[in-house]
RNA sequence: GCACUCAUGGUGAAAUGGAUAUCACGACGGUCUUCGGAACCGUUAUUGGGGGUUCGAAUCCCUCUGGGUGCACCA
């Protein structure tokens, strides 16, 4: 539709003797100014020292020349905004077209018949999956999702530092400390304790130089397998925190295709950097470097392999993106990170681009803020992380005292309670965009009415409980070309309800999933301020199947959103 | 010090350069209405300071102030 009215302006423009290549069309800020406007007016209105309104006027004249049946009427408004107001039959289609795309609903083709890979939640095994890493995947699974629903196939993958100081430093711990964790408990309890001994096992690193060693030592046998004991606690322990990280995977709705770890990686970006070197490397103190800033002086110099010998993160990034064009050879590679990692990624961006210029464009780092505690930064290394599980554990438990009272049975209520508390809990970082920071405070960051995920499912699951009776009174209309009573008033929700396809395409543009959420409590508010004034079912009215069917329309574009999100749409709660 | 990033009601956020800056929480006051009150309706209050570009700036540019992050052998 807007595409067709960006060509009646066109032609309209033409017409008037303008020539131009693109039209700001838009939707108004408020829904009374009509469905779509547009400023060109203002805009042409210098170059034909004319004033905006009468150009205005003059466009008007030429559009309704030859008005589409979709557009109800146009109107000036202001200096020179043209309005168009669509037209009754246009909602009803609309509708009828959502309930005949179904789950397919607000698809677009931007990327049609593209590969894109995205890397998201890099959670480290020996190391606590902290709120930072629910903060990841919620992103990450969300632009999966909303590049699927771009045409894309998506490939999912995961990056995991299995080796490297960190998992020494928790295996020193339970070397000194074998009755420390009881492993007849569950993987998520055992992974607790393993990320409780590596904060130990760093505390001890930075305050005594002996156990430095001690530990620098089990380092290098982890990298050589050299010591039996050392290898049977490191293949248990990344076994089972990789466990445990499975468990909150599921939780959360996150399949991956790929999981590549650093132990695999290192090898092949430490070839790759020492056989450009001179080329792209150079040697420095030993150490094998890059000096970005010869490339863009915003760029700084990064250390890639150690004096020592040890390849640094730079090179392991060096060996995954390789190996992930190698395997896929996707379209695009989209890695999300926290900002932290930004200036790091440029720096080794470039020094890919210059080994492998065509990966250049095809690469895109998204950055989004960070998950912090009001006290402060977190640090595993300290210890002060607030846990996935724990967070997790604590927003089901508040839905599990709300539905305790229902008339439900334990196995619905423990599924409710779940698809609620991930859903309060991805809405709340889904909401805002992906730059800023989020300030965990439970009580005030996770909310559950209001601007919620929450408030969200329970409108979809009221939208379902009407459609059910409906059915039940046989009221539901499923040949769509049958409804042919449509109530003259147009609602809110109609106007909003069309725009769906637009915003998700918006979201892919901007790589920004809040986009989908606002739009989502903009719809779920007309939706249920449409319920609270309509009766819906009525036998005596014959508006009633119409208007069940944008009930109908209404619950699926919610489903389809809230999928985008990640969040499932219960049938209850 | 340099670079990146951010700054919007009391709080958390939204706004492809467009109209009277939009939501939610909170506070206060209503709705007890059918189909689920985790709801609806109303009142309240906001673009860090100063310049500039533009018909038009929360948005773009400059500058100042204030957060956050990163800058050689952690990941």
């Amino acid at each position: 539709m807007k595409e067709k009215l960006e060509e009646q302006i066109k032609i309209a423009l033409q017409n008037l003797g303008i020539e131009t290549e693109s039209i700001v069309l838009e939707h108004p800020a408020d829904i009374s100014n009509g469905d779509y406007s547009t400023n060109v007016a203002l805009v042409y209105a210098k170059q034909l020292s004319t004033s905006p309104r009468d150009l205005a006027e003059k466009i008007k004249e030429e559009i309704e020349k030859d008005l589409p049946k979709e557009i109800e009427k146009i109107e000036i408004a202001g200096a020179g905004f043209i309005n168009f107001y669509l037209s009754r039959e246009f909602f009803a289609d609309s509708v009828k077209d959502i309930l005949n795309q179904k789950d397919n609903w607000g698809k677009n083709k931007l990327l049609a018949g593209k590969k894109v890979m995205v890397e998201y939640t890099q959670p480290n095994p020996f190391k606590p999956f902290h709120i930072g890493h629910l903060m990841s995947n919620a992103i990450g699974e969300s632009i999966s999702r909303v590049v699927e629903f771009s045409g894309a196939k998506t490939i999912r993958a995961n990056y995991q530092g299995d080796v490297g100081p960190h998992v020494a430093k928790a295996i020193y711990i339970i070397l000194k400390d074998k009755d420390m964790i009881d492993r007849s408990q569950s993987a998520s309890v055992v992974a607790y304790w393993i990320g409780k001994a590596y904060s130990l096992g760093s505390d001890a690193y930075d305050n005594d130089p002996e156990v430095k060693k001690e530990i620098d030592t089990i380092n290098q046998n982890i990298y050589s397998r050299s010591d039996e004991e050392v290898n049977k606690i490191y293949d248990w322990g990344k076994k089972v925190t990789l466990e445990a990280f499975e468990e909150i995977y599921e939780l959360l709705g996150t399949k991956f295709d790929y999981y590549f770890f650093e132990s695999a990686m290192a090898p092949i970006g430490q070839k790759i950097v020492r056989e450009n070197v001179g080329k792209v490397f150079s040697e420095s103190d030993g150490a094998i470097v890059f000096h970005a800033e010869e490339y863009d002086p915003k760029l700084h110099t990064r250390v890639f392999i150690t004096s020592q010998g040890v390849p640094l993160y730079e090179t392991k990034e060096i060996g995954l993106t390789v190996a992930k064009f190698e395997k896929e050879n996707p379209d695009i590679s989209i890695v999300t990170t926290a900002i932290e990692q930004g200036e790091y990624m440029k720096v080794v961006a470039k020094a890919i681009s210059l080994i492998h210029p065509n990966y250049e464009s095809r690469m895109k780092h998204v950055t989004h803020g960070m998950m912090r505690l009001s006290s402060g930064k977190m640090s595993s290394r300290k210890g002060n992380v607030v846990t996935g599980e724990s967070l997790l554990q604590d927003s089901t438990d508040v839905i599990r005292e709300k539905v305790a009272e229902r008339d439900l049975s334990v196995e619905e209520k423990e599924e409710i309670a779940k698809i609620v508390g991930v859903s309060a809990l991805k809405y709340s970082i889904l909401r805002s965009s992906i730059g800023s920071n989020i300030i965990y405070d439970f009580d005030k960051s996770i909310s559950f009415d209001g601007d919620s995920g929450p408030y969200l499912q329970y409108t979809a699951v009221r939208a379902n409980s009407v459609i059910k009776k409906a059915e039940s009174l046989q009221l539901l209309i499923t040949d769509y070309q049958l409804l042919n009573q449509i109530p003259e008033e147009i609602t809110v929700l109609e106007k909003l309800l069309y725009r769906f396809p637009e915003v998700v395409a918006h979201a892919y543009k901007e790589l920004e999933p809040h986009h989908i959420a606002t739009f989502l409590t903009e719809l779920a508010s007309a939706f249920n301020a449409f319920y609270a004034n309509t009766i819906i079912i009525d036998k005596d009215s014959v508006y009633s199947p119409y208007r069940v069917a944008l009930v109908e329309a209404f619950h699926q574009t919610m489903k389809n959103g809230l999928w985008l999100l990640g969040i499932k749409t219960p049938e209850k709660m």
